[in-house]
DNA sequence: GGGCGTCTGTCAAGTACCCGACACAACCCG
DNA sequence: CGGGTTGTGTCGGGTACTTGACAGACGCCC
């Protein structure tokens, strides 16, 4: 069994898990195990039962769903996860099933906090109750915001504030400043993210690009002006 | 000022309420005071500091906010309560802003758990943090299923799955039987949560009452069958 | 290196939906 | 009762986006 240390730097860097009261977060650490997987594994599938607190300290996690939509199938990309980020909190509080199918899109790493062992903790702390509710509250404030942009704006506006939330961590990551430049992603992926085809989302992205906005790379974007995206998009 | 009493039957009538411990909903009915307001009142607006969780028992509330897109500024309709909802919840958590405006569509009655007497009594009983939870876990869910509906379904569908989340009291009446057999909204405001325009939205429900599946009314739908309309929708 | 799968770039045709406009019906109120 | 307001029904032109198809570029692996 491998130690949780050399991510203890990546964990801190999360805003959550930075602001944890220290007995809540050092309790998290010595509950979870840790666990690697390979390019395409499934973390869990929809409809699974309840297996516990996640937080991906390395790689990135897909997290998607399939809606069917009368006899044909179509995949809705609900977002790809990057370090440090905790999730699938909600089952740990209804006990419900898994909404989404979570794969590796990458060789990953992750805490694990078994569903039961983190109860029985929390059954004893219930004051830390609040905390955990904190990563629910974030996620639903920014569902509520993307389900009013994907509303009213236009394709290329979402996209460009896609690219400015994943390049600030979905606002996970704690440093505002040196946010992460290149996001390792393909326009494909991209495009289920935002809700159109591939075609336009590539249309969108050489436009950004002739802006000098950012640079595109074989399954990568390169953010080079990411003030500028912010603006341009509001 | 008035009693609760008369409220209480539609309380009860809330899946969320009915099944917390009697402790916590004991306590709410005792903190809450009544509040009521004329159509077009603001219950609270966008930014507005927390002010505590509130009961709708009487009438309906429209959750809405302002997207502006560059200079043209569009009104987003998230959701039009209707009774028995419990709503308000995230900024109890975190303590930030009201991320939505909240106007009565007609006249209403709401209990309101002021922010601070809430804080207070959960500080003393935090175990009852979790239950508070739920109400963010069953809202995070239908939000999920709602961008993912947005992203990849055609407009007829979304309104159609619309129409019967809102029969069924989007899964907070407790009573899956008698679901309420007529929405008051009109074709616009049902167009601006759909995020469709008017035009598409009334051309959707005069296919729908060609079908028998629905009566339109001036400022209001009738459900006629909404068994068929499930189905429809899958 | 040669071959193959994946990703990107681009075009043309089709379509779902938007937008502006207007007529009409219902309700509201003096 | 008549006039104002708000909601519904409908048309036609414009456009943003989709779908399908294909060519080139990159990276990988035998």
């Amino acid at each position: 069994m491998h130690t949780i240390a050399p991510y203890l730097p990546t964990l801190r860097a999360g805003r959550w898990f930075a602001q944890l009261p220290e007995t809540f977060s050092d309790a998290l650490l010595d509950m979870a195990k840790l666990r690697h997987l390979q390019t395409g594994d499934a973390l869990f599938l929809r409809g699974g039962p309840p297996c516990g607190l996640y937080a991906l300290v390395r790689g990135s996690i897909r997290v998607s769903g399939l809606v069917d939509a009368h006899n044909d199938t179509r995949e809705a990309l609900l977002i790809q996860l990057t370090p440090p980020t905790w999730f699938a909190e909600i089952s740990v509080f209804d006990g419900s099933t898994r909404t989404h199918d979570a794969h590796a899109a990458e060789p990953s790493t992750l805490l694990q906090v078994p569903h039961d062992v983190l109860l029985a903790w929390l059954h004893a702390h219930p004051q830390h109750w609040r905390d955990l509710a904190l990563l629910m509250a974030d996620k639903l404030r920014m569902a509520f915001i993307n389900m009013e942009e994907q509303a009213v704006l236009p394709a290329s506006v979402r996209v460009m504030r896609r690219l400015v939330q994943m390049a600030q961590g979905y606002g996970q990551g704690a440093d505002e400043g040196s946010s992460r430049r290149t996001l390792a992603i393909t326009q494909e992926q991209l495009a289920l993210m935002i809700g159109v085809s591939r075609q336009t989302t590539n249309q969108i992205l050489n436009d950004l690009k002739a802006r000098d906005l950012i640079r595109v790379h074989r399954g990568a974007l390169e953010i080079v002006d990411l003030a500028a995206l912010r603006d341009l998009c509001l």
